[in-house]
DNA sequence: CAGTATCCAGCAGGATACTG
DNA sequence: CAGTATCCTGCTGGATACTG
């Protein structure tokens, strides 16, 4: 898994001032902003749904069935809030039956850089993660 | 009625080199790994809670008067997830009053950097999603 | 096809009180 | 100081039925 990081528990010494992050550390964590995004990011189905349209525009249906899980209901709440915060565009032909198709605005598309660094560490660290759960589950039980 | 934005289609074609994004981009998303770290870290006090501690150890109502709005059970809960992801480690000093310090493993140090980029974009759009929202409610209104 | 409306279960999370 | 225990509320999200 990981490279096994010769770097000690800095945890341990409370003596030795700290290791390597300055104050500006905090830009990133008291500022109610990143909360909030965090808040958006994180609900059960935004990522999915804007990594589902990083490719282009999608259809609802297409969306639906792209996503595997999703109810009706969220997937549409979930567009209208990505929508409000202008994530997402909606792009209605009146037909019949009618199409409607959502896609990524430059702002939503921005959004995945950091998105997939995120996405990186997940799958770079998930046997790490499951690992600690189990072993602390173990200990726990 | 909306901007008449020219529906940037990148996805449709990998001809032209367009912008960043490879049809890799599905790593970050259709991985159930990705959302259950994103289900994680975007809880209410997570991320509070690994930025707080991204100076060094600190104690339990140190962290709590830091935090600042966070109840006294959630402040636990948090810990207790993050421990049980390995993401914090919890030291005990056997004294009366008894002390614990809590601190970033590793892993938990890893985790800053994706986090703080994604706090990044966050102070970098505030006002473009602000702008946005206000937009929307105006017109939904 | 692309929604809206309604109902409902579950859990996140706050407030408060008590303990080693 | 560092928790645990209990109660309670609101929101998230699923299921289902109906509509333009």
């Amino acid at each position: 898994m990981d490279t096994a990081a010769p770097l000690p528990q800095e945890g341990t010494l409370p003596s030795s001032g700290h290791t390597d992050v300055p104050a500006g550390a905090s830009i990133a964590a008291d500022c109610p902003a990143v909360n909030d995004v965090l808040a958006r990011v994180g609900d059960k189905w935004s990522m999915q749904v804007v990594m589902t349209l990083a490719d282009g525009p999608v259809r609802f249906n297409a969306l639906r069935r792209a996503i595997d899980g999703i109810s009706q209901r969220m997937l549409t709440r979930t567009l209208r809030a990505l929508e409000r915060d202008g994530l997402v565009v909606r792009a209605v032909t009146p037909s019949v039956p009618p199409r409607v198709d959502y896609s990524l605005t430059e702002l939503g598309r921005s959004l995945r850089e950091p998105v997939r660094a995120l996405g990186a560490w997940a799958i770079a660290h998930r046997a790490a993660i499951e690992a600690a759960r189990a072993d602390f589950d173990r200990r726990e039980a």
